[in-house]
DNA sequence: TGAGCATTAAATAATACAATTAAAAGTTGA
DNA sequence: TCAACTTTTAATTGTATTATTTAATGCTCA
């Protein structure tokens, strides 16, 4: 792979990044996430899944270090990590979603 | 969901498209489909893996429009379907891949 | 301590995923 | 037309993941 930049191992990294925000709900959340950070109950009340089921696929996001979370009273707030994701998120809202 | 541009179609395609990509292989066979069309021989040979796997994969891509084909005697000719991939593709190697 | 917010665990069901092998199909040139 | 070459398809097998729901638990503040 002469004029490869991909490293082994940087293929099996971003193939995990990318399955984690491969699905429906994840990508959702993470474009509600681009505006700012959201709260659990938040991101719930503007999808109207269960707060459980919202809170397992922050975890999955969290896990892949796609997101980040602050604590605050009884409040837990999330946002995208770092500029690279917000990077990442940007084009693919401009790529694949049409204009309001 | 006031601010969100994507609509419920388009997070369900798009993740689609996603999860097509999110394979340690595909996201090999797409990078190196950056640089120009090839043949499956010419990816089998460039991977090491089996021709019949090689083209099962591509076939996965192929199904989600990521890739098109071009027939040339007896050689397949894989290329990058449009520029929207192309964008995307450059943009996640120049993000999560470093330099040479 | 009770109310509100969030996480975790357990259970279940679904199904999807990937790699290998073997057979088949299309193309070319002798 | 036969043989060689390239690719696709189908069948198989094994494995692992994936998602959702429900229930229980943890934490914080008033």
């Amino acid at each position: 792979m002469a004029d490869m930049i991909f490293s082994e191992e940087q293929f099996t990294s971003t193939s995990d990044i990318l399955k984690a925000i491969a699905h429906p709900t994840r990508l959702k959340i993470l474009c509600f996430l681009i505006e700012g950070e959201r709260s659990v109950g938040e991101i719930e009340r503007e999808f109207g899944s269960t707060i459980s089921n919202i809170s397992q696929h922050l975890t999955v996001l969290r896990r892949m270090d796609i997101i980040k979370r602050r604590k605050d009273a009884n409040f837990m707030f999330y946002s995208v990590k770092d500029d690279k994701i917000l990077t990442l998120l940007g084009t693919m809202k401009k790529l694949f979603c049409s204009v309001k």
